[in-house]
DNA sequence: TCATTAAGAGGCG
DNA sequence: CGCCTCTTAATGA
């Protein structure tokens, strides 16, 4: 890493953001355009490659982020060294946000699913944004609410969903959170692997992988290496249900 | 119903 | 080539 791309003060050097970038943003859609400039004068913007940590589990939770382009896997390490995929973010969302849930250390590590452009903040920032920008904090209090009641929604499914419903799930997520629309069906629009997928479902990669040979030989999705493509979203819908036993 | 183990094919840098 | 991703089959909990 070289100097400049560490260097805390980069507002002498980088051109000037400009206030579109975030006033679509939902944290940020109430605010004035002089209220988004104070904003973005005091913003760090910073490119990552794909597969590199933005910030690590554990770590004192020193910035926040908000994610512009790009999508962010939110990764926990069991005491055993297996990783586990909590989430994907897609851009327009913040992250890093441990104040949010009353933290001073992030709760898990953010990896760069794809090449990301990231926004970010100094943490002693953070009470006077949630004091002083109408509609900061009601939107980020629901973005940390929608995260919670998904990663909840998985803990339910691993205790009551048997994996070929889980793995559904979690491909229909994928596609309505982070899909793509293509011309046949919807694909997910970064690099996934089927480890990545078994994480995601707290299966077995053979499991996961086994799953998308069936589910291709049945026109359901098509996938290749990190690339899966979900051509029938509905019969997918049809397997995430539970059997009624009868 | 699934995880585990094993063996290998094929892509990519 | 060496590593990563993915596939398939066999076995058994």
């Amino acid at each position: 890493m070289t100097a400049w791309m560490t260097d805390l003060s980069p507002r002498k050097t980088l051109p000037r953001l400009d206030e579109s970038l975030l006033t679509h943003l939902p944290p940020f859609s109430k605010l004035e355009k002089r209220e988004i400039r104070t904003i973005l004068d005091q913003a760090t913007s910073r490119r990552y490659n794909e597969g590199v940590a933005i910030f690590d589990e554990g770590a004192p939770a020193e910035r926040f982020f908000m994610l512009l382009d790009g999508y962010v896997r939110v990764v926990r390490v069991t005491p055993t060294g297996e990783q586990v995929t909590a989430l994907h973010i897609p851009a327009g969302q913040l992250l890093g946000i441990a104040k949010a849930i009353g933290r001073v250390t992030y709760p898990a590590t953010a990896m760069t699913a794809t090449e990301s452009i990231v926004l970010s903040w100094p943490t002693r920032l953070w009470d006077g944004f949630v004091a002083d920008y109408d509609g900061f904090a009601t939107e980020t209090y629901k973005t940390v609410g929608d995260r919670m009641g998904e990663i909840h929604n998985r803990v339910m499914e691993m205790a009551t969903q048997q994996v070929e419903q889980r793995v559904a799930n979690a491909l229909l997520r994928l596609i309505n959170q982070t899909g793509r629309k293509v011309s046949d069906g919807i694909e997910i629009d970064f690099p996934i692997t089927r480890q990545d997928l078994s994480e995601l479902t707290a299966t077995t990669l053979h499991t996961a992988s086994r799953l998308l040979s069936a589910w291709e030989k049945k026109g359901l999705v098509q996938s290749k290496r990190k690339r899966i493509k979900v051509l029938n979203p509905h019969a997918l819908v049809v397997i995430s249900q539970p059997k009624s036993d009868l």
